[in-house]
DNA sequence: ACGAAAGTGGAGGGAACCTCTCCGTATTTA
DNA sequence: TAAATACGGAGAGGTTCCCTCCACTTTCGT
């Protein structure tokens, strides 16, 4: 699809790698609200040179994130098939948790709908969280009333707390983790209250976090 | 201190509380980054009559959220004082996510140092989780590795789903403080990773939610 | 009922920020 | 060494927001 063209000059080349890298960097210490210039001059280029390598911001974005999207959805693959299923549902949390609490621009890709890569993650997502809820209720591992679309909120709240604490002690938020984590497990006290919510609907409910209304 | 002046004529008084209640309307609604445009539209009068009545933004977020936090300062002294502590710490809990729940603009106040309001809360907040939290630990019922600073992060992540689910479904964050309040009981399965954090600490951290970085 | 005092609306000044373009200059490559 | 390619960064053009200014309107005491 994409035929390569002839291949970068040195120079640009090496410019190209030096923004990428600048940007994954940016990206993860303050999210993907940085500007391209803050970019540009993490990368001691012009911005002008940034502009000529990628059309415009979400292109870089992409570049950047495309590798860790994809580690992500392997993931999602490989621990959907744990054995123990509660052990593959707390590693599947934990791990993405990890993944956000170390990168504020991931968290941010996954909750933003103008970077249209949510789809790409939900469709590893939800055949793993269903497969590994199911099969931790069965084994009597996970309470009976938590529903697989709820992993999303959990992530969230352990994001909330990541990118709160960060600054105090960058693993704080596994105190928190921790805490869900036993509130999930079976043998709940309290059942929980209201409607239990559903994959479509809390697709819809992520990306619209730190939006606008008219 | 600040002498009452005369009283104001009958029109400016009657958009005085007209700005006021739009304002807290609008607040709730959407958060304190509104513009005081906005809020001047919301009340049907011009901008110009805002600034008249309140000399900037923040006056006027104090002016609306006065009263509200009275309320929840006396409310952290009368649930610290119930006698049973569990009652007494999950009621502490519940009331000021619900009431962060159904008004963006507070959550904002008790987030972010620009408004100075903290402090305020502070002061109540902290005897009152303390004496809960030791109680209820004595009284059995909380785990014995939660600590009172941990209260903060708690209501942070509750707020965090509140704001996410809001359109979805109003109540929807009462789900995942169960399943918290589940992980905090008494008879917790995997001790607490990490060190304690402090009263001083939390207050540091939860000032800068939506804070930029040099 | 009239005039001074008080109040009003909303255009727009000024500042901050962002994305992206343009073009004179510099580097690479064949 | 010349053609092709790339570079930097000023700045155009857009947006957003806070707040001021002042010609006009309303109130209220006398």
């Amino acid at each position: 699809m994409t035929s390569d063209t002839r291949p970068l000059r040195a120079d640009a080349e090496r410019n190209r790698v030096r923004i990428v890298v600048a940007a994954r960097e940016v990206f993860a210490a303050h999210g993907l609200s940085v500007t391209l210039d803050d970019v540009a001059r993490s990368a001691g280029v012009g911005v002008g040179t940034v502009y000529r390598r990628f059309p415009n911001k979400e292109a870089l974005v992409i570049a950047v994130f495309d590798h860790v999207l994809d580690e992500i959805t392997t993931l999602l693959d490989k621990t959907a098939a744990d054995e123990d299923a509660w052990r593959g549902l707390t590693g599947l949390i934990t791990a993405i948790a990890e993944r956000q609490a170390a990168d504020r621009g991931l968290f941010d890709l996954c909750t933003n709908a103008d970077f249209g890569q949510a789809d790409r993650i939900a469709e590893h997502f939800i055949p793993a969280a269903d497969s590994l809820v199911a099969r931790a209720k069965a084994q009597g591992a996970l309470r009976d009333d938590f529903a697989a679309p709820d992993i999303g909120p959990l992530l969230m709240m352990v994001a909330a707390t990541a990118e709160m604490t960060r600054t105090l002690d960058p693993d704080l938020w596994r105190r928190y983790l921790a805490l869900l984590l036993d509130g999930i497990r079976a043998g709940a006290t309290t059942p929980l209250p209201g409607p239990t919510p559903t994959h479509a609907e809390m697709q819809t409910v992520m990306h619209c976090s730190s939006s606008r209304q008219p």
